[in-house]
DNA sequence: TCAATCCGTATC
DNA sequence: ATACGGATTGAC
């Protein structure tokens, strides 16, 4: 049967009218983002609205319509009168749940993070709105366009015919009345100066922006409980982001305090689906206005957002790892700008990133008075070269150093606990050739080794395939010796234990859990960002490793290092009670000297400093491109790239950190490669990065010619294989 | 001359 | 991705 079809645009023929659907009367178009992951199909796309579903039909609910003759999920942007598009409409398949699940303000932000990080808004839009679930749904409130109950949020009345709907405001959902009489609220004047103007900007709803460095032993939770409490106090809500679960927890316990038990809410991606979407509706529908969590939450509907903030933003938990990559710092940026509201980005140490919004008056530093650093700061010592001269490193890191030791022996004779940071969890994780010094590599996939078992150095297995190698030989030097090049915790904590019999020894990471510090002598082996809060303080920490967290051929590797120390040290009590740290590095080496004086800020600008030196980022916009050898050179043909920026490389990706097919079986010269007009150096599949550098001021015009490249990429149906990160966080 | 197949392009 | 229009091919 052939359909009467005159000159029609290309494209899927209308469904024959199933049903007889008609158009609502009123704003019979749908603007609908579809979901699906193609670049050049980052645009709304117009849908009929059947009268049956005008109600229901509201901007922001998920819906399902045909597109390309599939099913796919989207969202409703907005209603208006007419499509602008010359061809037939489709009619909106249905309407998933009536509940706006997609607020304007979350979906301005989305587009505003798909553009910043060259990303499409349906990447964003799976991170920001978590997945539907239909029972949590229907044993809360009604959604508001079915049956509303008096006093939910309901979208704008039926509204003028012509005029376009906007995705309604969050209105909050309680009253004046039962908003308790503020308290007066404190403005931390007495510990950092510029803390009133920030509890004034803050209770105005002006756009304040702070870098706040705590001062060491700060209970951050609880200050920054007082800021959200600001905002409650203002009847604006409030948004803070922490790194991780524990942190959180922090938080969570200090907001209850501050604020009572129902008035915030915890969120995060781990909550499983049924109470992650609960707690998501019940802040979309205003019952929570008061919100903590970790990363995932950045994007949450917090009604009339008064407050963002985000502590540690050096943790690179806070950098989201699914496409587009988006940290949350550059979120709450965004969201603090699209609303001209406060922002405070806390922690101790501060990154080069927070220093470059200072230098660019973008925000204001909110530092502590001085001689208050000093009262409350361990005494801190450095002991580098004592122990590391002439052992071999695996001695190096099982010995503690002297200065160490004593330092652990008086806090532990004054009755007050010991903090003893060390970079990884785990039983002597990575292993080398003890001839050679190389890393002891899978014969399989090249992946590295590690040892196994805690007693026997013969039980080797590939962290990458999992195969044990039961006969390590060196692939190199031949020699079937092997030896350990990092000491994880758990060995640590045996060593410790015997130099200090009797004494408690607990230990602290991501795999352990956190126990709690008893207020009396024990010892806490613990991770970076794992150390447990003593009550009391801790009488001394000891920082080892130090010459191994500094030495990473890594960018950020100084300003990492400081964050790391200064996270463990501000737990220590100040030197006028005793309290002492203990760094095993060199003490002229600058990032020690930068903990030594306590002087974040110093650090920092010299951090930024160097980037500039470097031209890498913040300095600089930056993007990484990832991909196969054609797609690469095709990506870097099409891209128009503005004018100041700088194509460095494409080099080869094969630094051991992808399960590479073995290389050496690989074929080198490959009739196959030689017709994709690759490199006959490089074995076929072979992943390439090119970096990508622009002056700050052409960031807008590199991602979007990023986009560009990649929806011309897309629509020509070139494979994916091309991955891009701006500002890639491992740049080497 | 018509159907089968390939190609390019839009997807509402 | 798919699903379409239009061009191309090839058997009658």
């Amino acid at each position: 049967m052939t359909a009467s079809s005159a000159r029609r645009p290309a494209g899927p023929r209308p469904r024959p009218s199933a049903g007889a659907r008609t158009p609502a009367s009123s704003l019979p178009v749908a603007r609908v983002l579809v979901e699906v992951p193609l670049a050049h199909l980052d645009r709304p796309f117009d849908y009929l609205v059947d009268a049956r579903d005008d109600a229901a039909a509201q901007p922001g609910v998920r819906v399902k319509v045909r597109f390309a003759g599939r099913q796919v999920g989207g969202f409703v942007l907005a209603r208006v009168a007419e499509s602008d598009h010359t061809g037939q409409l489709g009619y909106l398949e249905r309407v998933v749940s009536p509940e706006p699940v997609l607020t304007t303000e979350v979906f301005e932000l989305a587009r505003a993070v798909a553009d910043r990080y060259a990303g499409t808004l349906a990447d964003v839009l799976r991170l920001a709105v978590p997945p539907r679930h239909a029972r949590v749904e229907k044993q809360g409130k009604a959604g508001p366009a079915t049956d509303a109950p008096v006093g939910t949020p309901v979208p704008a009345g039926p509204g003028g015919d012509d005029a376009e709907r906007p995705v309604p405001p969050v209105p909050p959902d309680w009253s004046d009345a039962e908003r308790p009489v503020p308290p007066v609220p404190p403005d931390w004047s007495d510990a950092y100066p510029a803390g009133a103007a920030f509890f004034k900007a803050i209770r105005e709803g002006r756009p304040a922006r702070a870098v706040w460095q705590a001062l060491p032993g700060e209970d951050w939770p609880a200050r920054l409980a007082e800021t959200a409490a600001a905002a409650w106090a203002a009847g604006r809500g409030a948004l803070l982001i922490v790194p991780d679960a524990t942190d959180l927890a922090r938080l969570d316990a200090a907001l209850t305090i501050a604020l009572g038990p129902d008035r915030h809410v915890t969120l995060t991606a781990d909550l499983g689906p049924a109470e992650r979407y609960r707690r998501f509706l019940a802040i979309r529908r205003g019952e929570r206005t008061i919100v903590a969590g970790t990363r995932a939450a950045a994007f949450a509907p917090v009604a009339d957002l008064g407050l963002v903030a985000v502590f540690d933003d050096g943790d690179d938990l806070l950098a989201e790892p699914r496409a587009p990559y988006p940290h949350v710092r550059e979120v709450l940026m965004l969201r603090s700008a699209a609303r001209s509201g406060p922002m405070l980005i806390a922690g101790f140490a501060r990154t080069a990133e927070a220093q470059l919004l200072l230098d660019s008056g973008w925000a204001q530093a909110l530092g502590p008075h001085r001689p208050l650093v000093r009262a409350r700061c361990p005494w801190v010592r450095a002991t580098g070269s004592e122990h590391v001269a002439g052992a071999t490193s695996a001695a190096a890191h099982t010995r503690l150093p002297p200065a160490a030791f004593e330092a652990a022996r008086s806090a532990l004779g004054r009755g007050a606990p010991v903090l003893v940071q060390v970079p990884r969890a785990g039983y002597v994780p990575a292993v080398a050739c003890e001839q050679c010094r190389r890393p002891a590599r899978c014969r399989r996939c090249r992946g590295p080794l590690r040892v196994t078992a805690a007693q026997t150095s013969s039980l080797l297995q590939c962290r990458w395939c999992g195969t044990n190698e039961a006969y390590f030989r060196c692939g190199a030097c031949g020699s079937a010796r092997i030896r350990a090049t990092t000491i994880g915790a758990g060995r640590t904590a045996e060593e410790i234990g015997r130099a200090f019999p009797g004494v408690p020894i607990l230990n602290s990471s991501g795999a352990t859990g956190r126990p709690d510090v008893p207020d009396g002598p024990a010892i806490v082996v613990a991770t970076p960002g794992a150390e447990p809060v003593a009550p009391t303080g801790y009488g001394a920490a000891l920082l080892l490793d130090g010459r191994l967290l500094l030495g990473r051929p890594d960018l950020r590797a100084g300003e990492e290092t400081l964050r790391r120390w200064m996270g463990a040290a501000a737990l220590v009590r100040p030197q006028r009670s005793g309290g002492q740290v203990v760094v095993a590095a060199e003490s002229a080496l600058s990032t020690v000297q930068a903990l030594i004086r306590w002087d974040p800020a110093g650090h920092a600008e010299a951090e930024l400093a160097a980037r500039r030196e470097l031209g890498f980022p913040p300095a600089v916009a930056m993007a990484a491109i990832d991909g196969t050898q054609v797609a690469m050179m095709d990506a870097l043909d099409r891209l128009h790239l503005p004018p100041d920026a700088e194509v460095l490389g494409p080099v080869p990706l094969d630094d051991g950190e992808q399960p590479v097919t073995d290389l050496e079986d690989e074929p080198l010269d490959g009739a196959g490669s030689m017709l994709l007009g690759s490199d006959p150096g490089l074995p076929a599949g072979t992943r390439l990065r090119a970096l990508i550098r622009a002056p700050l001021a052409q960031r807008k015009a590199l991602t979007a010619a990023l986009q560009a490249t990649a929806a011309g990429r897309s629509a020509r149906k070139l494979g994916g294989g091309l991955r891009v990160t701006m500002d890639p966080a491992e740049v080497i």
